[in-house]
DNA sequence: TGGATTGTGGAATGGATCGTCCACAACGTA
DNA sequence: TACGTTGTGGACGATCCATTCCACAATCCA
């Protein structure tokens, strides 16, 4: 040991995550990161190496806080309120988009359509992330579904990539221009027509709330 | 007039958006665009504009294609095989991206996600495209439920909105990296878990197609 | 045919940007 | 306290890239 680092390396990474999000991978300038952590070049490429590694650094980040949030709100509980975990979940997505009035979109997306093409690194973490997302809401679906709260012969894989889509789909439809009340209405549509068990009486679709748990 | 031009626009519009697709707008030089069309600078300069302007030539045009290719499947035709397009589109949409091996995605949303939060011509013509589709959508909707396959009592502007996510959504998640056969798989879930009017048995969501029609 | 006009291609320019380098600072250790 | 080690910040070099410029070519029109 010797200096000891006059940063802390989460604060710097934070301040790296809001650059690449606001202006994406090429528009972003190490020179920018620099100006908005305060560290000069030599302690930036020193403690992170270089512009790509700092990258993947916040990237990987980024997709562990999105698995961490849906297992937040996902992993367990009695089975009972698993529908309510799904809604929840869902329409919470939905706010985030909903809510991003400066319409920087996901991280997660960004950086996938920037750069999953040709960077492996981005693509593999990406694929990972989906495939987490997507165990957990399986998961949730299957406990709605021994709850009675959704058909048992539905399949939960397949409704899980259903609802996986959606919330993406949400994120990129609000990217586009769609607006924020037709967000939130796609969230609550789409919980509607989940299938319900035999017998059990549906709402009408895409009017208002899916259901009153 | 004088002399007159030596290579056909529509040809190097074409060439160009090979390459803005292939590597994005920062990534994508005019050196490339120069090399791939066989013009020169100069005549790119001359007939274009600056990278900025062919960029929103091309990303329009992509803009107009989307469209029109949701045009030529969904507008006009009998309400009795609404649900028939509904379906041929939506399956359309997701083969595209499953069968995209280079994982290239669409470039209208490699387009938004790299410029629309800083570019208003290209967000305000992606809103637009949206608008657009959602519209082709709610129409076809509206037909699949006079015909009866669809739920009167669903509101047909939200069920459209859905389809727009899930359509949209596929490929956000496709180039996420998630494989060929579950987004085919979203697709048909998507389209079996749309509403049905009161008294007509539903197949059990998400295991091969939807219906028979 | 010759001048005016527009198109062409590639060299040159100017600015931006990544990553390195170096002189100096701060800390642990002897 | 003196020295080795690691951290710091900013100047610098090399490269890259969008755009301009210019000499020349092809066409139209008189």
């Amino acid at each position: 040991m010797a200096r000891p680092r006059a940063f802390d390396e989460r604060q710097v990474l934070e301040r790296a995550r809001e650059q690449f999000w606001a202006t994406g991978y090429a528009g972003t300038r190490m020179d920018d990161i620099a100006r908005a952590t305060g560290l000069g070049k030599g302690s930036l490429y020193g403690a992170f190496g270089d512009k790509g590694e700092l990258f993947h650094r916040v990237f990987g980040d980024w997709c562990t806080a999105v698995v961490e949030v849906a297992e937040g709100r996902l992993a367990g509980g009695p089975d009972a309120e698993a529908m309510t975990r799904l809604s929840e979940y869902v329409r919470l997505m939905a706010e985030n988009t909903a809510s991003d009035t400066e319409r920087r979109g996901c991280l997660l997306a960004k950086g996938v359509a920037e750069l999953a093409q040709h960077d492996p690194t981005v693509a593999g973490r990406s694929a990972e992330t989906m495939t987490a997302l997507l165990t957990l809401l399986r998961t949730e679906i299957s406990a709605a579904q021994r709850h009675g709260d959704i058909d048992a012969a539905a399949d939960p894989e397949r409704l899980a990539a259903l609802l996986l889509t959606v919330v993406r789909g949400i994120e990129a439809v609000g990217k586009a221009g769609l607006d924020p009340e037709t967000l939130r209405h796609v969230a609550d549509t789409a919980l509607a027509v989940l299938p319900l068990p035999e017998g059990r009486e549906r709402l009408a679709a895409g009017r208002g709330p899916a259901r009153e748990n």
